[in-house]
DNA sequence: ATATTTATTTAGACTTGTCTAAAAATTATT
DNA sequence: AATAATTTTTAGACAAGTCTAAATAAATAT
């Protein structure tokens, strides 16, 4: 059975080989838990001895179909409590990741089953990340970031690349949820922003911020 | 912020010092935790000079105003658990001990409000034991047990002393659950067995099995 | 009251997961 | 291609929590 520890470097290794490339790197590991590349070093041994990962020496690491099958059953796990937290326990969205990142831990593969069948197997998570199936797959989602969106056509809000709580929180302030429709009315050069309307009504947002809202044309 | 082993000593000491008297003996402590006399040593050691607890070497411990109150949210956490699990997400009684004990170490203290408030404050858990309000304080209830039923009187069971899977089938055989109507025909004197009624139908139980069964008058 | 048994504590070892500092390999630079 | 800079690994140390075996204190029995 993995500890905590061994599931947080699962997780982290499937989140960086999704955003960036199949291979991971050591030093990027460490970045993402906060922790030193000796201790990820020592780590990786010990992951790639009972088969969790591919690892050689110096060449950076990557999931074997186990360790990614584990790793998407923590994902699974982590945004389902996030529905729940969210949609059952009235927690807002930018309040229920540490909570999570607790829950994630919690093993029984009947409590996952009846969670989801409790939450009514719900596809994407509060912050709009796609939740996998108990099969492991993930539900497609066309979005693109809202930076992309061409000028005047419409689109709708599905998910967020951040979840910093700072930044749901400046959302909010914003009035963007999930769900908010969006427009861009005109780009900016010189700064890089956007004149944009949000449910109807005109805003102004960065191009840092654009980029963290995913958004599917209407 | 105590770890979860250090927690679980304190839950152990809480339930010791309710069940047997005051001071808590450093095997009774092993014994509960399946651990060995020197490990509880240690431990006792530590939360000793964090002051969880009052610890003289060879005298046993008991638990500080700190100690006890942290004990009991713990408690508190762990039976709210047990509800949710029962109520909300079809358990069985018999299945929810291994996550509650899983689920009590999650630390949010909002967490807990909102599953009280969701659960509507539960002052019992699915096995019938009292669950601690905010404050700490339990819910009374003046139930005794089933083998103290004087004859002929009728009962409501209202909680199991214990919580092991196996009896907890066996209640389910005999159709005893929280909540049934029960009532003693007869003492059998040279086996201490009992001819009972459970919800007017008749059975029988042993000595044991009466004892776990907590009734209150009816 | 002393001897024996039992309970408790101490000492030393082991595992997991972390760290710092130093060594080795890889990558980038000129 | 050789040197410099960066990344990764190794070596050794430490804290938490556990264990076994030995020592000590307390309780029990004779």
């Amino acid at each position: 059975m993995l500890s905590q520890a061994e599931e947080n470097y699962l997780k982290a290794i499937l989140k960086l080989s999704q955003k960036n490339g199949k291979s991971v790197s050591t030093n990027a590991i460490a970045e993402e838990l906060s922790t030193k590349a000796s201790s990820v070093s020592d780590m990786m041994k010990k992951l790639s001895e009972k088969s969790w990962i591919h690892y050689v020496k110096y060449q950076g690491v990557s999931l074997t179909e186990k360790g990614r099958s584990y790793a998407v059953h923590i994902v699974r796990k982590h945004r389902l409590w996030e529905v729940f937290l969210v949609n059952q326990l009235n927690f807002k969205w930018d309040e229920v990741h540490d909570i999570a990142e607790q829950l994630e831990h919690i093993k029984s593969l009947e409590l996952v089953n009846k969670l989801d069948a409790f939450l009514n197997s719900p596809s994407f998570d509060p912050h709009g990340d796609p939740i996998p199936n108990a099969e492991g797959t993930f539900p497609k989602s066309l979005a693109i970031p809202f930076s992309e969106l061409p000028i005047k056509s419409r689109g709708k809000v599905v998910a967020v690349v951040m979840d910093e709580p700072s930044f749901l929180k400046y959302l909010d302030k914003l009035s963007i949820s999930i769900g908010a429709q969006v427009e861009i009315i005109e780009v900016n050069e010189f700064d890089d922003s956007f004149d944009v309307k949000i449910n109807g009504k005109q805003s102004h947002i960065s191009l840092d911020v654009a980029k963290n809202i995913l958004i599917s044309l209407l």
